[in-house]
DNA sequence: TAGCTACGTACCCATTG
DNA sequence: AATGGGTACGTAG
């Protein structure tokens, strides 16, 4: 359509949707960068903060004073014409909410947060056109106001920048600063001589100023750093303050807003207005399994190489503090080398792309694509929306049926060979697509209605997660075939938070009956595949949620297992296809695939007991060791659990002998040659150590014994004397008890193994079998 | 402002004999 | 001293 003047289409992407209150009118902010251009903002004051109503309750609200009634062609879910309330506000909307529901009147999307309310509106995940409205320029931001947004299919280019400080040991003052982005690497140092690489300031204020100017001069659409939010960021918005000085980073000058905290989910977020602030820290601990998230820690197993300081040096605080006095050339290298890690970490592992892709798949802004429940109405308020229906507000304290998860299977104990695990691709999303289990379908099922095995019905007909499903296994196998690995890890993440959240009773599309609906066909399909197998003569070791572990024949004949576990795959499939077909009348959007074989296999027995574990195992696929569950792979077990288990593991598969192993893991962990392997590492995670009432578990005993408050995770040993902290870089307690880890450690990791070879621990122990006396 | 359930293990701590 | 329930943690999926 040609618009009102010839000006050019513009397209970008979202960064920071966000509103402000000018002059009593809400202003909606969409702050962005366009393609191939700067930095944008969108501004728009026609638009207003709204919910709905039953049409037939509207007239309670005749004499709020800051709303407007509003006819609607739209329904509820169940029917209901509804009428559109618009607030003034976004502020009046919770109140307003608040006192609907004490008065018994059901109020739909209540609880949409105003700039996503806009976005929605328009369909917008992450991409945009921006079409009309009037444009000026405020320094590089290109701002558009009251134009006509629609949603786009972008490839954005983001800036980013990454940020560290080095400070006095009690963050009390600011040495110097490094910035490193894309085009740009740079140290600003106080002081007076001059260094090489660095920019001087005289004073701490002067420094302050230049980093400043210099990130609004270098504009990054994203922030990184290490722990950036709580400290980095935190330590220069308090020395500007301390300092009178304006912390003015946003894109128009605004300082960083903090969200605290909060006590449970310690999750805490900056606000740069325009900008976004992705912290390394969380980016990594999503997506890498490692001992600790610190920065040596995560450089080394990503990049191979470590921060510039000795990681051994006990006190790297005073190191900074002593570099900084007589060796600033030195500080001014490391603190460039910090700030350059966390890029190449983040840019090795694409982890700033595979968050834009989130982003960009569920349209929330990048420093929330975790969060799942906004992600769904992003997703499915639109689509309800063309059906010209509304869904209903969160109800936390709706009463709710406990929801059932995957079904696990009893497994057969002992060790074997050619092991053959099978499993559904993606098995909840086919399950939702397969037999329509939705919100809407749920609402509008028939006399036709397929019917879970919980009994829930749904609609063959009407339905909107099957389609955004089928939506996004079109796109993924796009991304595969382009090998765009982020954009492949991005929709399997969110297929599966699609069902999550159903599961959930903070999403206002929970109901325990289509949950159930979910996992009750899980369960279902996991049996039925267990029965095909067993039909087939093949015995069925383990199974859970949507895997079976089955065991091939073991004798070398003229198929290969691979050829076995192909066709048995292949007949299986087939067999649970026509079930589906048969029992439902669907058409199944099953994938039943061979995942791996494990040319060894060990199946542990319950600790005290015959029968088999479960979620715990181990076995050789391609002559790699693979632990799952079991102690090596525990984080609160000490590292010498791990070396014996692994130890074992390896020979035991590869047969060679066992117990002179152990033996000699016994002996060297008797003369003291291991103390460093036998540290117990323990989250507190209750939060502080007055909230363990109930029970006083080891790390608790040994944080307490702790002058300073503990940290995030505690380290102890088991002394003569009990529990006892140990601190990184000290020497171990010397009063080790040798005798806990012989019998606590490394007994119950040995005697798993050792059982299934009718040997003991007690042998390398020098002891006889049995025990009893003593 | 917030995904979920299922499972195994160790340890604490009160109760029991 | 043995036991059994409850607490705590981390993991599989």
């Amino acid at each position: 359509m040609a618009g009102a003047t010839d000006k050019p289409i513009s397209t970008g992407f979202v960064l920071h949707p966000t509103y402000r209150v000018r002059r009593g009118r809400p202003v909606i902010q969409i702050f962005g960068r366009l393609d191939g251009g700067g930095p944008f903002l969108v501004e728009d004051d026609r638009f207003r903060p709204y919910f709905f109503v039953p049409a037939r309750d509207a007239a309670s609200l005749a004499t709020e004073p800051d709303v407007a009634i509003e006819a609607s062609p739209l329904q509820s879910l169940t029917g209901d014409a509804v009428a559109r309330i618009v607030a003034t506000l976004p502020s009046v909307v919770p109140g307003l909410r608040e006192k609907l529901l004490l008065a018994g009147i059901p109020v739909y999307e209540g609880d949409v947060r105003f700039p996503y309310r806009y976005l929605i509106d328009r369909g917008i995940r992450g991409g945009v056109t921006i079409e009309g409205g009037a444009e000026d320029r405020e320094g590089a931001l290109v701002r558009f106001r009251n134009p006509t947004l629609r949603a786009a299919t972008v490839s954005p280019r983001l800036s980013l920048l990454s940020i560290d400080l080095e400070t006095a040991p009690d963050a009390s003052r600011i040495y110097c600063a490094a910035l490193v982005g894309n085009e740009t690497e740079e140290v600003h140092l106080t002081g007076h001589t001059s260094v090489p690489g660095a920019r001087i300031h005289p004073d701490e204020r002067h420094l302050l100023e230049g980093l400043i100017h210099r990130i609004r001069e270098i504009d990054p659409d994203v922030v990184l750093g290490w722990n950036v939010v709580d400290f980095d960021l935190r330590v220069l918005a308090r020395r500007c303050r301390e300092l009178a000085l304006p912390c003015a980073l946003g894109r128009r000058g605004d300082e960083p807003v903090f969200q605290q905290d909060r006590s449970f989910t310690r999750q805490s977020r900056a606000v740069i207005e325009g900008r976004m602030v992705l912290d390394g820290i969380g980016l990594v601990r999503d997506a890498l399994r490692l001992e600790d998230y610190r920065l040596e820690t995560v450089a080394r197993a990503v990049l191979g190489r470590g921060k510039l300081i000795d990681s051994e040096t006990p006190d790297t605080a005073a190191e900074i503090s002593r570099l900084y006095r007589e060796d600033p050339a030195a500080l001014v290298a490391y603190n460039l080398e910090d700030a350059r890690l966390v890029l190449e970490i983040l840019e090795r592992e694409g982890l700033v792309e595979l968050a834009l892709e989130r982003s960009l798949l569920c349209g929330m802004q990048l420093d929330r694509v975790g969060a799942s429940i906004a992600s769904f109405d992003l997703l499915y308020l639109p689509e309800l929306r063309k059906r010209k229906l509304v869904a209903s507000s969160v109800d936390l304290g709706r009463k709710s049926a406990p929801v059932r998860g995957g079904a696990v299977l009893d497994s057969e104990p002992g060790l074997f060979r050619n092991v053959a695990v099978f499993d559904f691709r993606s098995l909840y999303p086919s399950l939702i697509r397969t037999f329509n289990l939705d919100p809407l379908a749920h609402a509008r099922a028939a006399e036709d209605a397929v019917v879970a095995p919980n009994g829930a019905r749904f609609s063959r007909s009407e339905a909107i997660l099957p389609e955004i499903i089928e939506r996004f296994i079109d796109r993924r196998e796009r991304a595969k075939q382009r090998g765009d690995r982020h954009a492949d890890q991005a929709i399997k993440i969110m297929m599966n938070a699609l069902f999550g959240v159903l599961g959930a009773a903070a999403c206002r599309f929970f109901d325990p009956d289509i949950a159930n609906a979910i996992t009750s066909f899980g369960q279902q399909m996991l049996g039925w595949t267990r029965e095909a197998f067993e039909e087939r003569g093949v015995q069925v070791l383990y199974g859970d949620t949507d895997s079976v572990f089955v065991k091939l024949s073991d004798a070398e004949n003229d198929t290969s297992p691979r050829d076995e576990a192909e066709t048995l795959r292949e007949a299986v499939e087939s067999r649970i296809r026509d079930r589906v077909r048969r029992d439902y009348a669907v058409e199944p959007r099953l994938t039943l695939e061979l995942e791996r074989i494990f040319e060894r296999f060990f199946m542990p027995r319950v600790r005290r007991g015959s029968s088999g574990s479960k979620k715990r195992y181990a076995g050789l696929c391609g002559g790699r060791l693979e632990v799952v569950g079991l102690e090596s792979v525990r984080r609160d077990w000490p590292a010498v659990a791990k070396r014996l288990q692994e130890g074992m593991l390896s020979r035991l598969f590869s047969d060679r002998e066992i117990m002179p192993y152990v033996r000699e893991v016994v002996s060297s962990l008797q003369r003291g040659e291991i103390d460093d392997e036998l540290v117990y590492v323990k989250r507190v995670r209750k939060g502080s150590l007055d909230r363990y009432t109930a029970t006083t578990p080891p790390h608790i005993q040994a944080a307490r014994k702790l002058s300073g408050p503990p940290g995030r995770v505690v380290r102890y040993v088991i002394a003569e004397t009990g529990p006892e902290p140990v601190l990184l870089g000290r020497a171990l307690p010397d009063r080790i008890d040798r005798g806990h880890y012989l019998e606590r450690v490394l007994r119950p990791v040995a005697d798993a193994i050792l059982t299934e070879l009718d040997q003991s621990f007690d042998e390398a122990l020098g002891r006889p079998r049995q025990m009893k006396l003593l």
